[in-house]
DNA sequence: GACAAATAGTTTCCTTGGAAACATAGTTGA
DNA sequence: TCAACTATGTTTCCAAGGAAACTATTTGTC
């Protein structure tokens, strides 16, 4: 008549994904904090780099956020004089996106401080356990479809 | 005189952990709605079974929430009746929290939706492959001490 | 062409959690 | 002893993002 106990959280995997991409993640909230640049802000940045001709909602649609809080970003953006909306002449509702100067500036050191942290976060794995955890990465997201850029 | 292009987003592991985790937590969400349970709200029911003298710092110090959170988590378990507060007759600032004959019994109908969504999830990997996925997640989180419990 | 439905972006309201101030209550050291 | 410090829990204020209502356009259908 035993009843098994219920499983701890160290029991899932998921647990110990979320324990660790927390701690990746918080570092480069931190990190982007020296720049005053939120994550949201940063995917923004990056996802316009090199494209003249995508919109808020199409990085709704990229990052799974609501248009709603593609819009306050992009306010956000805009006020920081990072990125300009401009009028769509072909659809008077829609709009294009476009980094300014200073946003194209911006961008590269954004990405150096991303590829600082991703460093040292997983500098304590060897080359081949890298490629093996971005594989077994890879697989479960493709398994799942998990197509959204993760803003936070 | 060339400049290296910024590097992408999915140049990252810590991209893909993210991507990943924030599928499989999303998922773990809409589970956990379906008993009207937030997931800082499962974490801290899960600290509470089979001990009989946690504080709300305590909650505080394993999830890595500020004290103001928790003590907001509180609020709501205790209003349904799932957790109560107690004086701790040795210090009148603290209190013990308990779960309630009710918050025992909804523990484990959640740990079984945690197993299933680990289950779902991680079903395509083999064997081999999860415990490697395992081991590779303990040794990033152990490098970087990463011990707060994670309630997102 | 007219009008219903769909689409793009914005705004409002709500929830969640951090930061910091607050109120109490222990603790420590001169 | 008692003032200063520390610790516990709560509250207030703020920022971020989702849901849904809203405005303005465009598209599709008759």
């Amino acid at each position: 008549m035993s009843r098994r106990s219920p499983s701890t959280l160290e029991a899932h995997l998921g647990y110990w994904l979320r324990r660790v991409s927390n701690g990746v993640s918080g570092a480069f909230v931190r990190a982007l904090q020296s720049e005053q640049v939120s994550v949201a802000e940063w995917v923004a940045l990056r996802l316009l780099l090199g494209e003249t001709q995508r919109s808020p909602g199409d990085l709704a649609a990229l990052t799974g956020m609501t248009r709603g809080a593609v819009s306050k970003v992009v306010d956000k953006l805009e006020a920081k004089a990072l990125v300009t909306r401009t009028d769509n002449p072909e659809d008077s509702r829609a709009q294009w996106l476009s980094l300014t100067r200073e946003g194209r500036r911006l961008v590269p050191k954004l990405a150096a401080l991303a590829d600082r942290n991703d460093a040292d976060f997983f500098g304590c794995l060897t080359k081949s356990e890298k490629a093996e955890l971005r594989r077994l990465l890879e697989k479960v997201a493709d398994a799942h479809r998990l197509r959204a850029v993760p803003v936070d």
